[in-house]
DNA sequence: AACAATTCCAACCGCTCTTGT
DNA sequence: CACAAGAGCGGTTGGAATTGT
């Protein structure tokens, strides 16, 4: 539709990067940021004559000739100094699991609970051995359902169609105003409630990440058309254990019907998160407003209560990591909240 | 040792979403 | 509002590595 490729590809290289070309794009990074992965590789050209020997001792030897597409992705998929290398704890897998059984195929959202991990990394670690794992259990990996059991009214337990906002600390799934259906009977494993799922998540994220997790999950009940059974559940909101959820068929048309008011907000919890190391404010990238001062910090952790959002939040403590070597410095920036609602926490460079 | 089959994962592709003009 | 650019995401693929025959 009118878009240009997003390279020249008949400049550009393809397949495995080298040593050489890593090196490039890590001393590249290390001086400059990330971000503007288009404009990288002719930078990296410039920055390449410019400095025939980099800080590092590194002789260029010619361009970056990659796509910048290609060069966020090998930064983000490999040459990141806080990804964790190697094999998949059983805790990971156990979490993947529980979190792919809620959110489906979103990949950069699981990969946000698991700090070190990738969306690409899990992904192909989903569909080579827990989809494998999963079967072997007997259970479907794409319904979380056991195999044996029926297929009942396609109801596929998917992320909800969402608003998601993502904001500098918070990935906020706000569902849509009408309450969102899931067939959490079909989503999870048939014995686990509400609050069972949520205390799961709750340990197993804090084990992983030592972090602020907001799962949660409020059933509403709704008693539709008929009154049935005297039900006065109607609106209800509990954190408390609920019986568990009929499933949620598409034509349930004039039966009591159960829905399910997803409130999922996940607190971002690592830097080793796509959302949050490349999405910056809108007004970080306008050289003009006042708000230009702020600008994004793309190695920021948050801990305390401001990413909640059940807090006003005035404070917050980032843990910035320092580019080159990943080591962690401790620093105190200047962090707002704009309210309870919004949770647009804003902060100055460090 | 040679070849075929399978596994694994880095990289690519095409689409959507967001943002700026 | 329309359009383009930039960035992010999820699905797919190519080929290296490993395993089986």
């Amino acid at each position: 539709m009118g878009r240009s490729p997003c390279c020249e590809k008949a400049h550009t290289n393809k397949g495995a990067w080298t040593k050489e070309e890593d090196q490039r794009l890590i001393d590249y990074i290390r001086t400059h940021g990330e971000g503007c992965w288009r404009s990288l590789p002719k930078s990296a050209v410039l920055a390449s004559c410019l400095n025939f020997f980099s800080p590092s001792g590194f002789r260029f030897s010619a361009g970056l000739l990659r796509c910048g597409k290609s060069c966020r992705l090998r930064w983000i998929n490999y040459l990141r100094p806080d990804l964790k290398r190697g094999n998949f704890s059983e805790e990971e897998d156990e979490l993947i699991i529980k979190l792919h059984s809620l959110l489906g195929n979103k990949w950069s959202l699981i990969a946000g609970r698991l700090p070190g991990r990738t969306d690409n990394e899990i992904k192909n670690y989903w569909n080579t051995h827990i989809k494998r794992k999963l079967m072997s259990r007997g259970i479907d990996p794409q319904t979380h359902r056991s195999l044996n059991e029926k297929p009942t009214s396609a109801v596929v337990p998917v992320a909800p169609a969402t608003t998601t906002t993502v904001t500098a600390a918070a990935v906020t799934v706000t569902p849509p105003a009408k309450p969102t259906q899931l067939d959490f009977k079909s989503a999870l494993a048939p014995a686990q409630s509400m609050a069972e799922i949520n205390r799961l998540l709750q340990s197993n994220t804090m084990k992983a990440n030592n972090s602020i997790l907001d799962f949660k999950f409020q059933t509403v009940v709704k008693a539709e058309s008929v009154e049935e059974n005297n039900c006065s559940t109607s609106g209800m909101t509990t954190d408390e254990e609920p019986p568990l959820p009929r499933p949620v068929s598409a034509d349930a048309g004039g039966e009591r019907r159960e829905e399910l008011n997803l409130e999922l907000t996940i607190g971002l919890a690592t830097p080793s998160s796509r959302s949050l190391t490349t999405t910056r404010p809108s007004s970080a990238s306008s050289g003009n407003s006042a708000e230009s001062k702020l600008q994004f910090h793309p190695y920021l952790q948050f801990s305390g209560t401001a990413a909640t959002p059940t807090t006003t939040a005035a404070e917050a403590v980032c843990l910035c990591w320092q580019l080159g070597g990943g080591a962690r410095g401790n620093c105190h920036c200047q962090c707002s909240s704009g309210g309870r609602q919004q949770q647009q926490i804003r902060y100055q460079y460090c």
